[in-house]
RNA sequence: GGCGCGGUGGCAGAGUGGUUAUGCAGCGGACUGCAACUCCGUUAACGCCGGUUCGAUUCCGACCCGCGCCUCCA
């Protein structure tokens, strides 16, 4: 089975087809660097992780570009909120960005390029618009010109006519159109700005993308991914002004667009304040159980958020490194290939990770009741199609034993409390062993013996 | 107003024109000094109304409800 793609630019799940199989190009829109991240902005990183895993098993090589914009007007407000140099602010939240991003077992994007590294690639793009006519200047102000552009609205099917009725915006006067969009403003003396052509300015929202992905990706790409907010305005915009530096070839071939986390039935997001950051949320659950609980829903659809499917994700991941954990003695010698079987083949078709996060509990159900080279066979295969979605990649100790979350013991205060345990019940004094018990389980630990040994995890 | 998405058992969430996943939670039992874990068994669903069909949760049409984009946002 071939990998299959919805590809928001036609509508429809088509099959993969690379531009050069022997390079596959992926960029993915990350955040703007002003505050911490929530758990709506971990959903494309992870969801996207997920693709990038898999064409890493179908394809020699994979360039996988994942952004931070580090400048923009929020930021600017941002740091005359707080007093702080721009920079400062930046540079914080872009480490504490890729830090949420590690927790969450995502692997490193081969790129991570800042958009104040390619001003002068925005520069480059943005002069030649200006140059062949679909860009023009007015007010100190470098402006697309969407009428210059035919197949402008492509992408999020909106015409021109359609967007005027609802629009909510003031129209600045010096537009031609009120769909013309920024691709340079002016900087007062206080604003950051560079040098160009067009005046000390700085970047509109837009360009940035455009330059990163020309730079290191090149002109067309396979795979643009993103939220259903970045759909329209940015990534049509996106599009148009690729397209208008590159005699209409596109900017991607396949566009993907995850839905939104939903608070209370209420998309996530900044503006309206509703949101749970990702920080907060690894100080009580393992950066695991986040990954889980977004794999759960397919990731086109909106998903509510809610701490009952964070319990629920963490007890499905208890389960599945209990079964590890029984069959840790189990050699893997046997080297499965990463096709045909059910778990792979629904990853494939358009990233159902729903489905094949239920293939792993029968896997490992089924693992559990094997023997020899079944058993084996059947291990690999759990593995390596977790693998594939970032997860059961820890020993399943230190999945039961390093709760982020809950640390009112140290492993030497619990494995003394063990051995105290072990002699009152050699002494066959049951009431004494309960009573440790039961303390450990107050502090969130709890027992599990076997006939020779007491294991024990936390909570 | 335009464009778009969704409504499945207590919760999450796949899927299919007929045998109705999976996980979590619940219930009954086995196991256990008691538990935990595990195992066995089990309850329970397809928004509403029509149509097509031998048969629809699945196809078609209307309706109701919820949500999103059109303004910064993953």
């Amino acid at each position: 089975m071939s990998l299959k793609i919805y590809n928001t630019l036609t509508r429809k799940k088509e099959n993969f087809s690379p531009i050069t199989p022997s390079r596959i190009t992926m960029y993915v829109c990350g955040p703007t660097v002003y505050n911490r991240v929530h758990i709506g902005n971990a959903r494309p990183a992870v969801i996207f992780d997920v693709l990038y895993r898999i064409l890493q098993t179908l394809y020699p090589r994979v360039d996988y570009a994942r952004n931070i914009t580090d400048i923009d007007d929020k930021i600017i407000m941002t740091s005359r909120r707080l007093n702080q140099d721009i920079s400062e602010i930046t540079e914080r939240y872009s480490q504490l960005y890729i830090q949420d991003m590690d927790a969450l077992h995502n692997l490193a994007p081969t790129f991570s390029p800042r958009a104040t590294d390619h001003i002068s690639e925005m520069l480059d793009i943005i002069t030649d618009l200006v140059d062949s006519g679909y860009a023009y200047v007015a007010d100190g102000h470098v402006l697309f010109s969407v009428a210059s552009d035919s197949d402008y609205g492509q992408l999020s099917r909106r015409q021109s006519s359609e967007l005027m009725a609802g629009a909510r915006v003031n129209v600045a006067s010096y537009k031609r159109n009120p769909q013309d969009f920024v691709l340079w403003k002016p900087s007062a003396p206080d604003d950051p700005g560079w040098p160009s052509r067009f005046g000390r300015g700085r970047p509109g929202w837009h360009i940035e993308c455009s330059a990163m992905v020309k730079k290191h990706l090149g002109e067309t790409i396979d795979i643009h991914g993103g939220g259903q907010d970045l759909l329209f305005p940015h990534h049509e915009n996106e599009n148009a002004q690729s397209r208008c530096t590159h005699n209409g070839r596109p900017l991607a071939n396949y566009w993907m667009h995850n839905g939104f986390v939903n608070l209370d039935g209420e998309k996530m997001s900044k503006s309206l304040g509703n949101f749970r950051l990702v920080g907060d949320l690894l100080k009580v659950y393992p950066g695991e159980v986040l990954r889980y609980a977004i794999l759960t829903a397919q990731y086109r659809f909106e998903q509510n958020f809610d701490y009952a499917i964070l319990d629920a994700a963490k007890n499905s991941l208890n389960s599945l490194y209990r079964y590890l954990r029984a069959a840790e003695n189990i050699e893997i010698s046997v080297s499965i290939e990463v096709s045909s079987c059910r778990g792979v083949d629904a990853l494939l078709d358009d990233l159902n990770t729903p489905l094949a996060l239920s293939e792993l509990h029968r896997i490992a159900k089924e693992m559990h009741s094997s023997c020899g080279t079944d058993q084996q066979i059947l291990k690999a295969q759990l593995i390596n199609l977790s693998g594939l979605m970032g997860l059961l990649q820890q020993q399943p100790e230190d999945w039961f034993q390093n709760d982020s979350g809950n640390l009112a013991l140290t492993d030497d205060q619990i494995e003394n409390a063990i051995v105290e345990r072990k002699q009152a019940k050699l002494a066959g004094d049951y009431t004494t062993a309960d009573i440790i018990r039961k303390r450990l389980e107050d502090d969130g630990v709890v027992l599990e013996d076997s006939r020779s040994t007491t294991t024990w995890r936390r909570r």
